[in-house]
DNA sequence: AACAGTAAT
């Protein structure tokens, strides 16, 4: 949760302070912050929260948007016995989230509460963050912001988390797999009576709060998370066992039943005495304007059409200020739903005031995306069309009435099939509060469902969470990586399907992570060690083999894949055209990776201006950025982990792109297929490729190079169904290579 | 003509 989020009055108007003695100005601000948080919906329950510690090892936090949780509680536990420096456990806090600007803000803010410096500022810094790419602590940090796989990473260096007096687990209900895999580790840690002791904070909104309970205090049973320890597992074979892949989620409990439980405590001083094991509850409120939410009476036929009609019923009738916010599922949708409006924006008499169409959404190039920050002209109303970007991870300002086509894309992996299908889905009924409190951040406001009321309750009460939805391999290596000697009997707050993570095991086990027994084999060690897919990281280590000697080149293309969006998408024809025409010389016939080779080298070798050379080739300046990062901690690692011992150093470098191609396509498409043999297609005689394991039609995505081409055999680095199963980033391959490693 | 929800190591 972003601070903004939570301090929806945090512009206000500072009073001025009486004129004091010099005064440290990090101190002053302290002191006019301490009267903002006292008035936070959080404040009155410290002594709860100290009592429920101090006699339970967890305490599960539920409260909405506004609480002040994010902020406060790390503050509150700070001068508790637990956090106190002892033996075998340096005191510290750890904060989760899964966003790394939420991170980053939050420690940002804390700071300047207690008075602070921020993280490397001063070695006295109590503050301090570590996301990826950045790492802002001190020696003295005693709270640090950290994303969810930030924290993994240090389960991967010390199991036993010894840095930490208190875990603090924030935003659970959006239930990325990091998080589930860190409340499996620490539901271990706490029951496993870690040297030292541990508590653990885990903050919700309400809803969740039952399955956490009986996640942490129903009695452990056969499925301990074993940590520190190799042992053998069930044998890996090749039989997939029935297939699952359609999983409904039963969600959770209803909030109203979920809040009456055994050990909750309500706010004052009767925590519950009990076993330090069993779970502490609290419940704050939120702190948000009211939101009046109207329905349809009947359903839309046509969604565009409904959402036109309601932004123009809104618009002639509510006066300004007031922006209106459209949920929409995706970037199609949101074009032309942005024609029709501004279509429609024309026809408006002269006395009504006009209307300023933003789209939002990831891809956007983040220029565009500013200008939903910026002020609308005078007498002007902005429309801001949005994925489910603005649900969480961007706060849209001047916001009062929200649309919401109750749509979202999910992706959702098969594992019979072996690929990701992103589909249209109706969202739940959380996702459908969420958007509707985004009404509610700035005044009282409206919230317009384009579905009827039973529909709504005919929502699911929740999504169901990342790790039923996503391929297993890399959870399971992370798994392994850390001690975890039986990953299918893991503590899982939600267990995946026994296939689906049956079929992982054997994806690493073709990948030469597991040996046959399952045990992590030392490839398996390398390959977790290194911030990519599985698959990835292996066509990293095949590239550092004496035999094929291409590992700077991997690395770029690598770097590249793992970047979402490098080639801005226009969205007209002729900016179609355009693209294609500023991206002819980069292209390769040999297909996408080394097309992506040939675009990082060019961005690479720009001395004078980066950002132009981008904006000339139709590449996203920001996505690219993003792959000099992965590039440069790719490198670093590889040096590190000495796979560079083999490799040609001074031809790589010296060698122009045009001779690096004839000389090094072969070994970086093998390279490619050792990572992704079972992403390979031949060409039939009817003109489709079909898959060599599954023997699938496979098209080519009609944004990669090869697209339309005729080749005897393909690999491909991701296999999405949307509208029909599309290989995405494509390359040609010899039919002998893919024989070779198929065997 | 067809196509890309959102995070993260």
């Amino acid at each position: 949760m972003a601070v903004s989020q939570q301090y929806p009055n945090m512009n206000h108007k500072r009073k001025r302070q009486p004129d004091k003695p010099a005064q440290n100005p990090l101190q002053a601000k302290r002191i006019k912050l301490l009267e903002t948080r006292k008035h936070l919906p959080i404040w009155p329950k410290q002594s709860a929260i100290h009592t429920a510690l101090a006699h339970h090892d967890v305490l599960i936090l539920s409260g909405e948007t506004g609480s002040g949780k994010s902020t406060q509680i790390p503050q509150f536990l700070l001068d508790q016995p637990y956090c106190k420096p002892r033996k075998g456990c340096a005191g510290k806090i750890a904060v989760t989230q899964p966003r790394r600007v939420a991170a980053i803000s939050l420690a940002r803010r804390v700071a300047e509460e207690m008075g602070s410096p921020l993280g490397s500022a001063s070695p006295g810094s109590r503050v301090g963050y570590s996301v990826r790419f950045d790492e802002n602590t001190s020696p003295g940090t005693r709270i640090k912001y950290l994303t969810e796989g930030m924290l993994l990473q240090e389960i991967l260096r010390d199991g036993a988390l010894g840095e930490y007096g208190c875990v603090v687990v924030d935003e659970v209900h959006e239930r990325s797999v990091n998080v589930d895999l860190l409340l499996g580790f620490l539901r271990g840690l706490v029951r496993g009576k870690r040297k030292g002791g541990l508590k653990v904070v885990v903050m919700s909104a309400t809803a969740e709060v039952e399955a956490l309970a009986k996640f942490f205090d129903e009695s452990a049973g056969e499925t301990e998370a074993m940590i520190g320890g190799e042992g053998e597992v069930p044998q890996v074979t090749d039989e997939s066992g029935r297939d699952d892949d359609e999983v409904s989620w039963n969600g959770f409990e209803d909030p109203d039943e979920a809040s009456q439980g055994t050990g909750a405590i309500n706010g004052t001083h009767n925590a519950v005495a009990s076993s330090p094991t069993q779970s502490a509850r609290i419940y704050v409120e939120g702190r948000q304007y009211p939101v009046t939410t109207k329905y349809l009476d009947t359903p839309a036929d046509e969604l565009e059409e409904a959402a036109l009609q309601r932004i123009f019923a809104l618009h002639t009738k509510e006066p300004l200020p007031g922006d209106i916010l459209v949920f929409l599922p995706g970037q199609d949708r949101i074009h032309s739903l942005q024609t029709l409006v501004e279509e429609f924006a024309q026809s408006l008499p002269p006395d009504i005031p006009k209307l300023q169409v933003l789209p939002l959404f990831a891809a956007l190039p983040q220029n565009q995306q500013q200008r939903i920050f910026q002020p609308a002209p005078p007498r002007t109303r902005k429309v801001i069309l949005s994925t489910n970007i603005a649900e969480t991870s961007v706060t849209v300002p001047g916001v009062r009435f929200v649309v919401d086509t109750g749509l979202v894309k999910i992706k959702q992996f098969r594992t019979r099939l072996g690929l990701e299908s992103l589909l249209v889905k109706p969202i739940s009924r959380s996702s459908a509060d969420q958007r509707q409190g985004r009404a509610g951040r700035e005044a009282p406001g409206q919230c317009h469902r384009l579905y009827t009321k039973s529909a709504y309750d005919a929502l699911e009460s929740h999504s169901a969470p990342e790790i039923l939805r996503c391929d297993l391999a890399s959870a399971l290596l992370t798994l392994k990586a850390r001690g975890i000697a039986d990953p299918l009997n893991f503590s899982f707050l939600t267990p995946p399907p026994l296939s689906a993570l049956q079929k992982a095991l054997l994806h690493l086990l073709h990948l030469s992570a597991l040996s046959t027994t399952g045990s992590l084999t030392p490839t398996g060690r390398q390959l977790s060690r290194l911030p990519l897919t599985p698959a990835l990281a292996r066509v990293v280590l095949e590239a550092a083999k004496p035999s094929l000697n291409c590992l700077h080149p991997i690395i770029d293309i690598v770097a590249a894949l793992s970047v979402e969006n490098l080639w801005l998408n226009p969205d007209t024809e002729e900016g179609r055209e355009r693209a294609a025409e500023a991206r002819q010389a980069l292209m390769s016939r040999e297909g996408d990776h080394l097309t992506l080779l040939a675009a990082v080298r060019g961005y690479v070798a720009e001395a004078s201006d980066r950002r132009r050379w981008a904006e000339a080739h139709m590449i996203s300046h920001r996505a690219m950025q993003s792959v000099m990062d992965v590039r440069k901690q790719l490198l670093a690692q590889c040096q590190r982990a000495d796979l560079f011992r083999h490799q040609d150093t001074v031809a790589a470098e010296t060698t122009s792109s045009t001779t690096m191609e004839l000389s090094q396509t072969e070994p970086i498409l093998r390279s490619l297929l050792a990572g992704f043999a079972a992403h390979t297609a031949r060409l039939c005689p009817d003109g489709s490729y079909k898959t060599f394991v599954g023997n699938q039609t496979v098209g080519i995505h009609p944004g990669s190079v090869l697209q339309g081409r005729k080749v005897e055999g393909i690999v491909f680095s991701e296999f999405v169904y949307t509208t029909r199963a599309w290989a995405r980033n494509v390359s040609v391959v010899r039919l002998g290579w893919v024989g070779e490693v198929l065997g």
